[in-house]
DNA sequence: GACAGCAGCTTGTCTAGATGACTAGCTGTC
DNA sequence: GACAGCTAGTCATCTAGACAAGCTGCTGTC
């Protein structure tokens, strides 16, 4: 005998003035809670939901949207509906652009990848220039034109983060800065060299719903949000040399800040 | 004759193998993007993008699901369907807990509040001593015993965070810590003078979908995520004298850091 | 003028189907 | 063994309609 799929599921009051499917999805989701339905697997067939509650499919579905748009939940056509499986973290240290690190030679996502045992990849590389917009050139003073490079990282082939760096043009035009590969350190390190010594980062967090763009460039299941973080990098005479704009799937990563007390 | 209300849609593309919901949803989201509907305004009934398209209702109610779940629009039941109003954002300055500010008295929330023409309350006060959570104990280092304060914060009758605090309970009993109301400056001002000096903070940052107790405790908008902020509080002999637990409305916050670059 | 009640709008919930499309496993042929 | 094709099971999309419930403004009564 088959176990029932439907085991960990009781029945419907049908007394109760909450909709019939919220209740079921209120069972769903306990079930998920107390770890009756595991990280990776199967909920109960829409047909057996149907069977067990006896109530309609448009019904069933209704009640699994409502997981899914939680983040509970991911549907996979033709196979079935899944407890989504949280992916490991990684951990974005407040001092990982901080001058020591930038001497090793490798970006700071790749060293942190392989300390973590992933394997990082950086992909759509577009290095370009351009008309900032009105936020970018209020952040950066004020520039005509800027150089605009964009790239998406990711963690074993999952894609993670994508970001763009927007720097004055007058600062990058015939610099290593300029080039596809900005060289070892990245662009920290040959803004230092060009003489802008860096101050500090002011970091800008977000959290909101990504763009359907967005879904698709982070391959984010529904119920994803994303962190929308910008950094602009100030120089030691005060000048914003580095507007770094930066999506992220929120369930990728944990920021991590330390502040000082005084 | 009255202006159609489905003047900024278009035609389906019966051609395109986007399904009809999303082609419709797509058309919505555009005239939204465009400022053809601003905030707040209503959208055509579902009655009448059923005439526009030539759908079921079904169909159009999937659609504006799909946008709900995207945090563009609300549905008011009896209303209407309308352009989400985007709040006025709160920002927190990463130095906000620094020394030289608890000197004023008020508490941070309060004094930021009035600072942008808000009005601050402070609600659902709870403190009591509690066993903690594994995460939480092992955050303190292991005690077997806490003091939890609980609050809710509202900005001009809004919800938009829940937070609690963690303090060993050693540290706490038979001071104004264990009072519902601290005193000045707030809990970190006690410490302080109890001896324990500051020295800096971890904060832990994370954004999801929020529960549906959160949901209700924060009033929340469907596709409205949640930030999720663990601080813990280090003082200068290196031991962790509170852990504040926070659950911020996404939509009602950015967070601001500064980071030294060296 | 105040107000109760109704009409007509809105979204919310649910039913009972139909068809399509994707997946996985099985089967039979070559 | 490789592979095409079949089949059963799954979710995706869409239709047509029913009734419930919340909101707003009008109307008629007092």
């Amino acid at each position: 005998m088959p176990a029932q799929a439907t085991a960990p599921l009781g029945a419907l009051d049908p007394t109760s003035d909450r909709a019939v499917f919220r209740q079921i999805a209120d069972q769903l989701r306990e079930a998920i809670d107390k770890g009756r339905f595991k990280e990776g697997d199967k909920l109960p067939s829409e047909t057996e939901l149907v069977e067990h509650y006896g109530v309609s499919r448009m019904t069933v579905r209704n009640s699994l949207s409502l997981l899914q748009g939680e983040g509970l939940v991911v549907s996979e056509h033709g196979k079935g509906v899944f407890v989504r499986p949280r992916p490991p973290v990684r951990r974005l240290a407040s001092d990982r652009f901080a001058r020591r690190h930038r001497e090793q030679g490798k970006s700071a996502f790749t060293v942190e990848a392989e300390a973590a045992g992933s394997r990082p990849e950086v992909d759509s590389l577009e290095v370009k220039e351009e008309r900032p917009s009105q936020d970018i050139a209020t952040r950066l003073g004020g520039p005509r034109r800027v150089l605009a490079r964009r790239r998406r990282y990711l963690l074993d082939g999952r894609p993670v983060e994508f970001a763009t760096s927007y720097i004055p043009l007058d600062l990058a035009t015939g610099t290593p800065i300029a080039e596809p590969n900005p060289g070892p350190g990245g662009i920290y390190a040959r803004l230092e060299e060009l003489g802008h010594r860096l101050d500090h980062f002011d970091e800008e967090i977000r959290a909101r719903m990504p763009s359907p763009q967005e879904v698709k460039t982070l391959r984010l299941a529904s119920g994803v949000p994303v962190i929308h973080l910008v950094r602009t990098a100030h120089d030691t005479e005060g000048r914003a040399v580095e507007v770094c704009d930066t999506v992220m799937a929120a369930d990728a990563y944990v920021l991590n800040y330390q502040l000082p007390a005084n």
